[in-house]
DNA sequence: AAGACCATGTAAAGCGTTACATGATTCT
DNA sequence: AGAATCATGTAACGCTTTACATGGTCTT
C-alpha cells in the first residue's frame, strides 16, 4: 500500500496541488521508482480524503480540487517512513527469462542477452543526457531526484556489465575450453 | 502475466513435478526474481491445464498431480521468451522512501539510509556464504541459478555503495562547506 | 498415536491496468 | 470554431496476498 504514501509525500512537497498536478509530477520525478496510473491516483486521493490524511483546500476551474496534507497525514507519512519495514518485492521480467534461456538455441539466447545489454546501454546514455539538461534547484524534490537519478545510472551500468558477463558465460558453456 | 511463464519454464526443467514441488523450487531458485504464493500457483496450474499448455501426467498419493508440459506449452514458452517484450515495472519501496527523507530530521534520515546500507551488506554476506555452500551441477537450473546469484551479488554491492554515497550527500547538504 | 510434512484448494479483499466517459477552459 | 489541454471519475478484469479449510501419508 505505498501509492498512498507516495501521494502523501509528494503532496507535502507540492502543497495545493491537484490530482492532475500530482500525476504529472509522479511521471517526472518518481516514474522510475513508483508508477501510478491516473485511475489509481484519483481513487487514492479520495480514500486519503475520506480517512482524513489530506483535505480539499480549495476548488478551481474545471472541477479542480487542490489538496493539502493534514497533520494526521504528516504523522502517517512519518510513521510509514521510519517505522514500517520496507517490503522488498522482486519481480523482474528480464531476469525471469534468463532462467529459461536453456530452452532456446544458444545463438538465440546470446542474441536475447545482447539485446537486453544494448537496451541498458541506451537507457544509460539517455539518462546521462537527461541529467545534463536538467537544472537542479535546491528544493527537496530536486535534491532527492538527483540521488534517484544517480541510482538509476549505477543500476543500468551494473546491468549492462552483468549482461556482458552473461554473454561470455553462455559462450563458454556452449563451446567449452578445448 | 508472467507467473504463468515462470511455472511453465520451471516445469520444463522438472518434468513430472507437482504444484507442491514447483512451489519449493520457486522459493529456492527464483525467489529473488519472481515470487509466487501457493494460492496463486495452484490456480495458475489449473488454468494452464485448462488451456492445454500443461497436462496431468499421473496422479500420486494425497491427491498429488504430476504435470507435464505439452507441445503447445513449449511453443508458448518460446514465444514469450523471444517475442514478448519484457515489461519493466519499477517499484522500489526503499527508493520511494528516499524521496521523502526531507520530511524527517537529518539524523533520522541518515540513520534510515545507514540501516538500509547495513541490510544490503548483510544480505550480500549471506548470499556469498550461501554460494559457497551450494554444489552446482551442470543442469540448466544450476547454470542459470549461478548467473542469477551473481546478479544478486552485483545488485547488492551496487546498492550498498550507493547508500554510502547517499549518506555523504546528506551530510554535505546538512552541513555545507564552511 | 502424535506430529511433521505432503498436497490441494477456496474465498475475500486489495492493488493495478486498461478502457471508457464526460465536461470545462484555454489557445490559435 | 476547433484543437489541445485540464480535470476528474467509473467499470471491468486480472493479479496478488492473506486467511481459511481439508485431508492424506510418513516417521518416530
Amino acid at each position: 500500500m505505498s501509492l498512498r504514501h507516495a501521494a502523501l509525500g509528494l503532496l507535502v512537497e507540492m502543497d495545493g496541488a491537484s490530482g492532475y498536478d500530482l500525476l504529472k509530477m509522479f511521471e517526472i520525478t518518481m516514474g522510475n521508482v513508483w508508477q501510478a496510473t491516473q485511475s489509481q491516483l484519483y481513487g487514492e486521493l479520495n480514500k486519503l480524503t475520506a480517512e482524513g490524511f489530506i483535505e480539499v483546500a480549495s476548488e478551481g476551474p474545471r472541477g479542480r480540487k487542490e489538496y493539502r496534507v493534514t497533520d494526521a497525514g504528516r504523522a502517517e507519512l512519518r510513521r510509514w517512513l521510519l517505522e514500517v519495514p520496507p517490503k522488498i518485492v522482486r519481480r523482474d521480467d528480464v531476469l525471469l527469462r534468463m532462467f529459461f534461456l536453456g530452452q532456446v538455441e544458444p545463438e538465440e539466447a546470446a542474441a536475447f542477452v545482447r539485446k537486453q545489454s544494448a537496451g541498458a546501454e541506451r537507457a544509460l546514455a539517455d539518462l546521462t543526457a537527461l541529467e545534463g539538461r536538467i537544472e537542479w534547484g535546491d528544493d527537496n524534490l530536486s535534491f532527492y531526484g538527483r540521488l534517484a537519478m544517480e541510482y538509476g545510472r549505477r543500476f543500468l551500468a551494473m546491468r549492462a556489465d552483468w549482461y556482458e558477463w552473461v554473454v561470455q558465460e553462455l559462450a563458454e558453456r556452449d563451446a567449452p575450453k578445448s
